[in-house]
DNA sequence: CCATGGATTGTCT
DNA sequence: GACAATCCATGGA
């Protein structure tokens, strides 16, 4: 396994960006979720940003009980429950009392990727794995919450605390293509969404 | 390949 | 009471 020699202050330095230069730069870095099952990591191929003067964001109307995390500290996890059945994980990001954030929507499954597969299949990881379903396996901001088991319980975890179950990895800077946010009704002309290219 | 609809419940109006 | 920062299966071109 990689690591960088790049110091973890980088981390804290990206999140305390405002979302949308915060976060292409959280593209190519690793989420990590330790649990006692095991420890399952993936590279964060897909981003999205939210700011509170932006209409598509969970802190346009101000603050709330579900939305206190992100108006707190930079590089904590907000985490939310989406229609009806799926978590979804944020970084918050930039000043304190902005309400912004980075919302995760996609990675590429980096350690633990026979637990990631039994918890989004309910099955033994195969012999021969189809790359369809590799691919498959967390890339939707869902589906990365179930292969890394996040939920409740890690709402407003300090992401940048080494010692957090749930937390961020400094791999290096990646190169990125800018798209409009989906999955949205409002906000739907801001190019907010940011995808990895895979690069060799 | 693209479009559509059902599942399911916390949150805010 | 409406709707949602989604996922998956299905059906048609």
């Amino acid at each position: 396994m990689m690591t960088s020699g790049i110091p973890k202050t980088d981390l804290h330095e990206i999140v305390n960006l405002p979302a949308p230069q915060a976060a292409p730069l959280l593209l190519g870095q690793r989420l990590v979720h330790e649990t006692a099952e095991g420890r399952v990591s993936g590279i964060i191929t897909e981003v999205e940003a939210y700011q509170q003067d932006d209409p598509a964001s969970h802190t346009f109307r101000g603050q709330t009980t579900r939305n206190r995390v992100m108006f707190g500290r930079a590089g904590h996890a907000y985490v939310y429950f989406s229609y009806g059945m799926h978590w979804c994980v944020n970084i918050v990001t930039d000043q304190e009392g902005l309400g912004s954030g980075v919302l995760v929507r996609a990675v590429r499954i980096d350690e633990g990727l026979s637990l990631a597969w039994y918890r989004r299949y309910k099955e033994i990881y195969p012999e021969q794995p189809s790359a369809a379903r590799v691919r498959m396996l967390s890339n939707g901001p869902g589906k990365v919450t179930q292969a890394l088991d996040i939920n409740a319980s890690s709402y407003g975890i300090d992401v940048l605390d080494e010692l957090s179950s749930l937390k961020l990895e400094y791999v290096g800077p990646a190169n990125s293509r800018q798209t409009p946010r989906i999955g949205i009704s409002k906000g739907i002309d801001t190019p907010w969404r940011w995808l990895l290219i895979e690069g060799d």
